[in-house]
DNA sequence: GTAGCTGCAAATTCTTTGCAGTTGT
DNA sequence: ACAACTGCAAAGAATTTGCAGCTAC
């Protein structure tokens, strides 16, 4: 017998279109900020009540294999969700009303910085301090990053 | 590529000077590296064989409460515990050892790219990538997290 | 019709906590 | 002596998985 092709390990988990994925599929769209489980949950449970947080976990980890959706870890915290595709950017958590905001662009060039030997390929920054809805002061909201 | 062992700032906040506290802190001062709290176990049963997690979870959460230790997080990931008292520095995960590695200094001021109206109070930086002992062609495992 | 998806509940993994016995001071 | 500490086991919290029924195609 000859060899086989062994199918390739890419993810194309989602083969149906469910109301359910349906339903998260729009509770990403609509979201304006990374979103945790729970956060899906929910908006997902008005658009269908019998949403099961289990498939909520499931669809987020295809989705998150399909790379339709990136991960956001926050150090400490349970994992963030937002959709794919975007330019390279990280993140900035307001310490006042715990809201993650993106921020667009990175001005950082790591690998002239490593020590001898080491080799960069990747990188993820979180930036904690105060957002301009919740200032002790400050409000020139002038546009920024995505809020909320 | 190493690590120094920056002597740690003495405090004496613990109640007891217990065995199995003794020894986990003497686990820390021989690490060269950040540590999980299954590295801590396993190396203080190497001292304690009956040391208990409990027993490492609450001397960490201790040591912590008294900034002795310093939780490393690395997203997605359990959280490691390094000696407090250090510069200001990140880490450096090699996506092929596992290990976790420390960057001295940091040369970023973060506030001055951030959109107006955001304060940077803190920041968290991990980079990614291939430390000097590991061999540039080896390909890495499937995400080797949940690692015990 | 049927493979894939879903909800539920049970299982896992990591961490915390209650408790009775032990130990440092 | 006696409060703090310890180990064990049970409890929690977050996530995954087994399974019988449902549903998109």
């Amino acid at each position: 017998m000859g060899f086989q092709i062994i199918p390739l390990p890419y993810n194309d988990e989602m083969d149906r279109n469910t109301r359910q994925r349906h339903a998260i599929e729009l509770v990403f769209k609509a979201a304006d900020r990374p979103l945790s489980v729970q956060d899906v949950l929910e908006a997902g449970q008005k658009i269908l009540p019998a949403l099961g947080i289990a498939t909520v976990y499931r669809a987020i980890k295809g989705m998150v294999d399909e790379k339709w959706l990136t991960p956001v870890q926050i150090p400490g915290e349970n994992p963030y969700y937002e959709p794919a595709g975007k330019t390279h950017h990280h993140h900035f958590r307001c310490r006042q009303c715990q809201k993650v905001f993106e921020l667009e662009g990175c001005v950082f060039d790591f690998d002239k910085h490593l020590p001898n030997g080491f080799h960069a390929e990747h990188h993820d920054l979180v930036i904690y301090g105060r957002c301009p809805i919740c200032p002790a002061s400050v409000k020139s909201t002038r546009r920024a990053a995505r809020q909320h």
